[in-house]
RNA sequence: GCGCUUGUAGCUCAGUUGGAUAGAGCGCAGCCCUGCGGAGGCUGAGGCCGUGGGUUCGAGUCCCGCCAAGCGCGCCA
C-alpha cells in the first residue's frame, strides 16, 4: 500500500502538506516566525509548469496574522522544509508562494507502482468500507426511459463507480413507484387500449398515457392473457393490468439501463413499504414526534417548523399517502432497516422543490443531516433540427434512451453526459451528436488506448520481453509529463468522491490521452536498433502503465477500452 | 410574484476548498509523415468570465442589486 502513493501510504500531496506544516512549526519554535494557529496548508497544483509540481500559498494567508511580509514567511518556511522522499526542490516566489518540484527518479519509479496496482490503480481509501447508497433515475415505471433520463443514469452510475474506487461499499438502487395515482392512471390507460382492441368504444382517460408503447403493451397482454379482463370489474381489471404493465415496464427499463451500461444492485418496491408495515410505523413515528396535525380531513406534516416554507399533506383525505409519506417510509427503510451510513439521492431539477420537505422529513425522523445527500441535476433540453423538443412523457412524442444509444453509441453517450457538471443546463442536439460522432473526444481517448495496445502487440510480435525494463532510464520531458499526469488519478478519485463530482473524469481522460500522444510523437518506443533495447524496454513499462491508467479511467466511466479501432 | 439552479472563446463546455499569464474539444488560418496505428503532433487568431457594486494582499470562484435562461411553487410524482 505504501508504494502506491509513495510515502507511507499517503499521497505525495499530503506528504508535501505535512512537510510544510512541519517546517512552519519548526520556524515558530526557533522564533523565526510568530506563533499563530496554522491554517490548512492547501497544497495545490499550479497551472504554470514553471511553478513546479505543487504550490502552497500559505505565507500569503499568514502575512496578516503574523504581521510579516508574505515572501519573508515563505523564505523562512523554505529554509526548513525537508526535501527528499520525492521532493527534489523547494523555493519561494514573490509575492509569497512556496513551490515544490518532484524528483525525476522518484517520478519514474511511479511507473512500477502503477503497474503493481494494475486494474485497481486509482483506488484510494477514503470510505473505509462505509456503506453508501446511490439512488438515481427512479422514474415511474409507466413508460420507457427517454434521453433526459440518460443524464441521471450516467451521472449516478459513474458516481457509484467513483465512490467504490474511493473505498466505499456502494449500492446502486432504483426506487420503483409501483403504487399510487400514476400507476392507477397507467392501469386505466392499458385497460382502455385493451378494450379498444376488442372493438369497444372506450376513450383513453383524461390523465392517461398516450404513448404508442401503451398500445403495444395492451396488445401483448391481450395475446397472453386473452379477454378475461373484459368481464371483470373495471377497477379490478385496471389494477391487474396496471400491475402486469408495471412488471413489463420494469423489465424494459432494466434492459434500457443495460444499454448504457447501468446495472442496479437493487430495485426497491414502494408497495413493499405498505405491505410490511414500515409505512404505518413511519407515520406513527412522525405522529408521536408531534410533527403531524389534522386539517381539512387530511393529515399534514408540520414541515414549516423544520425549515420548509410550508406544511405538506402527508395523508390525503382519502386515506392514501402522498409521495412524501412514501418517501418518509422509504428513507426510514434506508437508514434504519438497512443501515446505510450515507444515502445519496440523485434527483432531476423537476423535483428540486421537494428538497426542503425531504430534508424536513429526515430531520423529523432523527436522521443526521449529513447522512442524507440530495443531489439535483438540471434537466436536458433536447434539440432536433434546430427545434426544442418537449420531453413530456404522457404526450408520447419522445426520443427514447434506446433510440439515442442505438444512434450514438453507449460510449459516446456516457462520455457526453458525464463531461458536463450536473448543474449545467445542457442542450442536447441529437443531430449534432450524430454528426460529430466521428469527430469526438470520446474517440480521441479510446484511440489512445488502441494505439497503446498496438504498441504492446508489436513488442510482443518482436519477442521483446520488457518485464525487466529499468524505468530509471526514463527521463525525457514527455515521459515525465506523462507520468505526472498518470499520478493525478488517485488524487482525482479522492477529490471526485469527496465533492461527489464524477464529471472531471472525461476531462482528465482527454488530458491523459494527450500526454500519451505527445510522448508517442517524441519518443520512439519499439526500436529495431539493438543499442536501443534497454530504453525500449523501459518505455514499454511506461506504455503499459499508461494503458493501465487509461483503462482504469474508461472503467470508471463504464466505457470500453478497445484494443483496436 | 416567490424559491432553487445557471450565465466563461463563433459553438458545446471545464476551471480542484479564493491564488501566479482563464483552459479543452469542435469550427477557423497555417505547419509537420524515409520508423511503433494521421481517429495523431505543433503554431496562430478568437475572452470587459451576463451586468453594476461590495469583501480581500488577491475574485471566473465569496456577498448584494439588476438583466437573461431552465426548473419548481397540487390532497400528481
Amino acid at each position: 500500500m505504501g508504494r502506491l502513493h509513495g510515502v507511507q501510504g499517503m499521497s505525495i500531496q499530503k506528504h508535501i502538506e505535512r512537510i510544510v506544516i512541519e517546517a512552519l512549526l519548526e520556524a515558530q519554535r526557533d522564533g523565526a516566525l510568530p506563533t499563530v494557529e496554522p491554517p490548512d496548508p492547501r497544497v495545490e497544483r499550479p497551472h504554470n509548469p514553471e511553478h513546479g509540481d505543487f504550490a502552497c500559498a500559505l505565507p500569503l494567508r499568514l502575512a496578516r496574522p503574523m504581521r510579516l511580509s508574505p515572501i519573508a514567511i515563505a523564505e523562512r518556511i523554505v529554509e526548513r522544509v525537508k526535501t527528499g522522499e520525492g521532493v527534489a526542490r523547494v523555493w519561494a516566489v514573490p509575492p509569497g508562494f512556496v513551490n515544490f518540484a518532484l524528483d525525476s527518479a522518484w517520478l519514474t519509479a511511479r511507473v512500477e507502482t502503477i503497474l503493481d496496482a494494475g486494474p485497481s490503480y486509482g483506488n484510494v481509501d477514503l470510505g473505509s468500507g462505509r456503506r453508501v447508497q446511490v439512488e438515481f433515475v427512479s422514474v415511474n415505471p409507466t413508460g420507457p426511459l427517454h434521453v433526459g433520463h440518460a443524464r441521471g443514469a450516467v451521472f449516478g452510475s459513474a458516481l457509484a463507480n467513483v465512490l467504490a474506487a474511493a473505498g466505499y461499499d456502494v449500492q446502486k438502487e432504483y426506487y420503483v413507484n409501483d403504487a399510487g395515482n400514476q400507476i392507477d392512471a397507467f392501469g386505466r390507460s392499458i385497460l382502455a387500449r385493451y378494450a379498444q382492441s376488442y372493438g369497444r368504444d372506450v376513450p383513453l382517460p383524461e390523465d392517461g398515457y398516450r404513448g404508442g408503447y401503451v398500445l403495444e403493451l395492451a396488445g401483448d397482454l391481450k395475446a397472453e392473457e386473452g379477454d378475461r379482463f373484459l368481464s371483470m370489474d373495471e377497477a379490478e381489471a385496471a389494477a391487474q393490468l396496471g400491475s402486469l404493465g408495471v412488471r413489463r415496464m420494469i423489465d424494459l427499463i432494466e434492459a434500457d439501463m443495460e444499454e448504457i451500461r447501468v446495472v442496479y444492485d437493487e430495485w426497491f418496491s414502494e408497495r413493499s413499504l405498505y405491505d410490511n408495515g414500515q409505512y404505518d410505523r413511519t407515520v406513527a413515528m412522525l405522529r408521536n414526534g408531534g410533527h403531524l396535525k389534522e386539517r381539512d380531513g387530511a393529515t399534514w406534516f408540520a414541515s414549516s417548523a423544520l425549515g420548509d416554507n410550508e406544511d405538506r399533506v402527508l395523508v390525503r383525505r382519502s386515506g392514501s399517502p402522498t409521495y412524501l409519506a412514501a418517501d418518509a417510509a422509504y428513507h426510514m427503510n434506508k437508514f434504519v432497516e438497512r443501515g446505510f451510513d450515507r444515502v445519496i439521492d440523485v434527483w432531476g431539477a423537476d423535483h428540486q422543490g421537494q428538497v426542503p420537505s425531504m430534508k424536513a422529513v429526515a430531520k423529523a425522523l432523527g436522521i443526521d443531516e449529513e447522512r442524507l445527500v440530495l443531489l439535483v441535476y438540471q434537466l436536458v433540453t433536447l434539440k432536433r433540427g434546430g427545434e426544442v423538443v418537449r420531453l413530456a412523457k404522457r404526450s408520447g412524442d419522445i426520443v427514447t434512451l434506446r433510440e439515442l444509444v442505438d444512434e450514438v453509441g453507449a460510449d459516446a453517450c456516457r462520455f457526453f453526459f458525464l463531461s458536463r457538471s450536473p448543474e449545467s443546463q445542457m442542450e442536447f442536439d441529437v443531430d449534432l451528436a450524430k454528426e460529430q460522432s466521428a469527430e469526438n473526444p470520446v474517440y480521441y481517448v479510446q484511440y489512445a488506448h488502441a494505439r497503446i495496445a498496438g504498441i504492446l502487440r508489436l513488442a510482443c510480435e518482436r519477442g521483446i520481453d520488457f518485464r525487466g525494463g529499468d524505468v530509471s532510464r526514463l527521463g525525457h520531458e514527455a515521459e515525465l509529463a506523462l507520468i505526472r499526469k498518470m499520478l493525478q488519478l488517485p488524487e482525482l478519485v479522492e477529490q471526485m468522491a469527496d465533492a461527489l463530482e464524477p464529471h472531471h473524469l472525461p476531462h482528465y481522460s482527454v488530458e491523459l490521452a494527450a500526454a500519451f500522444q505527445r510522448f508517442y510523437e517524441q519518443c520512439r518506443v519499439v526500436s529495431s536498433l539493438p543499442e536501443d533495447l534497454d530504453l525500449s524496454m523501459a518505455r514499454l513499462r511506461l506504455v503499459d502503465a499508461a494503458r493501465t491508467t487509461l483503462a482504469r479511467c474508461l472503467d470508471l466511466m463504464s466505457m470500453t477500452a478497445p484494443e483496436q479501432m
